[in-house]
DNA sequence: CCCTGATTCGC
DNA sequence: GCGAATCAGG
C-alpha cells in the first residue's frame, strides 16, 4: 500500500506551520518522514499556499532561474498583496507589565523603554512563541514582512 | 558555504 | 500529485 507522504494530518501541520512563517526545510524536520524541503515546498505551490504568504525575505524573484532560462510560459505573477502589517502586532501593548525581576518562562520578554530607565520594562504576555508574545514575536522574528512598518506602528508614530 | 523560497519537469 | 534538481538570491 503506497500511501501518499502527504496525509490529511501531515498537509494540516504544513499549512500551520508555512502561515506560521517556519521555513520549509524546518517544516520538513517537523514533519519527519523522509520530507525534504523541496517536497514541502512543492507541495506548498500545489497547495497555493506561497501565492500571497510570507515573501520570507527574499525578495520576488519576479522572472529569473529556469523559468525565464527554459520558457516561462507566462506564469502567474502574484498580482494582490493586500496585506499591510500583521494584524496581531496591532495587538501588542503599549508598554509592558513585566520587569526583568518578575519576568516568567512564559512571559514575553519585548522590552519597553531603556534597560537603564526605571521605568523600563518587559511585555509580559503570554509567550507564543519563542521569548515572545505572537505579536512580538511576528516582529521580532525574521520571517516577517513588513518590519520597520511593525516597529513604527508599535512606536505610536506614523 | 550556509541558508531561503521558486520553478520546472520526469516520474 | 510528487519531489529532485536547479535556479536566484541573502
Amino acid at each position: 500500500m503506497t500511501v501518499s507522504a502527504w496525509t490529511d494530518d501531515r498537509v494540516g501541520r504544513l499549512k500551520t506551520l508555512w502561515i506560521e512563517g517556519r521555513s520549509a526545510a524546518e517544516i520538513a524536520r517537523d514533519l519527519d518522514h523522509g520530507l525534504t524541503r523541496s517536497a514541502v515546498l512543492g507541495k506548498v505551490h500545489r497547495l497555493g499556499l506561497s501565492a500571497g504568504r510570507p515573501p520570507a525575505s527574499r525578495s520576488a524573484r519576479a522572472a529569473t532561474g529556469p523559468a525565464a532560462r527554459r520558457s516561462s510560459p507566462a506564469k502567474a505573477v502574484p498580482p494582490p498583496r493586500p496585506e499591510t502589517l500583521a494584524r496581531s502586532a496591532m495587538d501588542a501593548p503599549s508598554h509592558g507589565t513585566a520587569t526583568i525581576l518578575s519576568v516568567r518562562r512564559q512571559d514575553c520578554r519585548w522590552p519597553y523603554g531603556d534597560p537603564g530607565d526605571l521605568g523600563f520594562a518587559l511585555c509580559g504576555r503570554r509567550v507564543a512563541r519563542g521569548a515572545f508574545c505572537a505579536a512580538h514575536a511576528e516582529i521580532g522574528y525574521r520571517p516577517l514582512r513588513q518590519t520597520a512598518e511593525g516597529l513604527r506602528a508599535l512606536a505610536g508614530l506614523a
